[in-house]
DNA sequence: TGTACATCAGTGAACGCGCGTTCACTGATGTAC
DNA sequence: TGTACATCAGTGAACGCGCGTTCACTGATGTAC
């Protein structure tokens, strides 16, 4: 529950705060899990952090470009974590689609803050992204593409690669954000109990696609 | 696009907006729509409607309250398509998971700004939902219950009807979020190509269920 | 090791803003007679 | 139909609040010598 320690080498303490930026992010998640994503404001950020409310700007150009951050953070873990799980799982196309779905809803679980700020802070209309913040998006995607062609075969018609890669990622998304809205934690007892669902729900399903292709 | 013109008996224009309260309720799901439902206050609706901003006190205890009322008759229009495309399908239980489902997808393409509060707006840890909205809400998720239960049987498991559930309604409530987030309306060209595909997506998981019951 | 200087993270006062809400009022509408 | 009155939706000034952002400053840290 405490801040991440990551430990470096050399200067953990150079500066007043020690690592304001960090910080920044650290309780902003805080923030966000306890609130929700409106309830981060730069005044309550200092407040909580113990330091004047004009110390965040010499981090952050703007409130923005703080949940921005926050953001990019939450989806280059996301897609380092499906490209993870692409790597670790079998061969069989049909076991990586279940070990991505897992890793997907596994996600949410374990980032529900980050989870609320990459799925619901950030989708308004006139946000203006940065190429970084587009770049993990796109990774992740391709992630969930890759999976969903090579299960289906590279010939196969693209309307179907699409339905397809839509249905699984419509089944994957509505799980975390189930969990994350609450329908599904008061439905599961323990997130163990919940993943098991989660991963035979999956199973499921590829078995039916297996079928509807070999058929 | 105008306001619904509910025509009534007596008194269509009785006081000085004529219906302040209507006006409001409609005028914020534009907001929504525009700019999410953070830029929905008070003193903006009234700004809109060429009112003061002291004039949706009367009518509304408070913001919150404002919010609440919309997203309550957005789940009470979803809880009335959810049992009307219940009522409406054939008895076969698997055609009527597929209609329900539809009508649950459907929603969402019709109303995004309703969607948007009542699952993005009103997740918020500490709000006190009126019991009127509690009702609304159970009886949407009744429709899902039941429809679940019909499929499998009164005597399966609970733990096997829970996993269905789950399963189903995550699909749709997927669906429903990568539409309105945008993946979904990037993917499909139409809203008719995305129900199709919805509807195939549907039957396909029927199909898979059947299989794994009579198995 | 010691000193002088440069850097820059954090301070705190200040600004203007839009917000929610209150409240005495006004005046249009509805009703009783 | 006309008049007197009651109702109450909408007005507009006022309040206090928290916000984002700016900026001259301070002082601790890092570095050059």
């Amino acid at each position: 529950m405490s801040k991440p320690s990551t430990i470096r080498r050399k200067p953990p303490q150079h500066y007043h705060h020690g690592n304001l930026r960090r910080a920044l992010l650290d309780m902003a998640l805080r923030i966000i899990e306890e609130k929700g994503v409106e309830a981060v404001t730069t005044r309550a950020l200092a407040r909580r952090l113990g330091v004047s409310h004009g110390a965040p700007a010499h981090h952050f150009h703007n409130r923005e470009a703080l949940i921005l951050e926050v953001a990019t953070e939450g989806f280059r873990t996301f897609a380092d974590a499906l490209e993870i799980a692409m790597a670790d799982a079998p061969s069989d196309p049909g076991a990586r689609i279940c070990a991505i779905g897992l890793a997907y809803v596994r996600f949410a679980v374990q980032h529900p803050a980050h989870v609320r700020v990459m799925f619901k802070g950030i989708q308004r209309e006139g946000l203006r992204r940065p190429p970084e913040l587009e770049r993990e998006i796109e990774r992740a995607h391709q992630v969930l593409v890759d999976a969903t062609v090579a299960m289906v075969g590279a010939g196969a018609p693209s309307g179907f690669v699409r339905d397809l890669l839509f249905g699984n990622w419509s089944l994957v998304h509505g799980m975390a954000m189930l969990w994350i809205d609450g329908p599904a934690k008061r439905a599961y007892k323990t997130w163990q109990e919940f993943e098991e669902a989660a991963a035979q729900i999956f199973r499921r399903m590829v078995a039916g696609i297996k079928r509807e292709a070999a058929g």
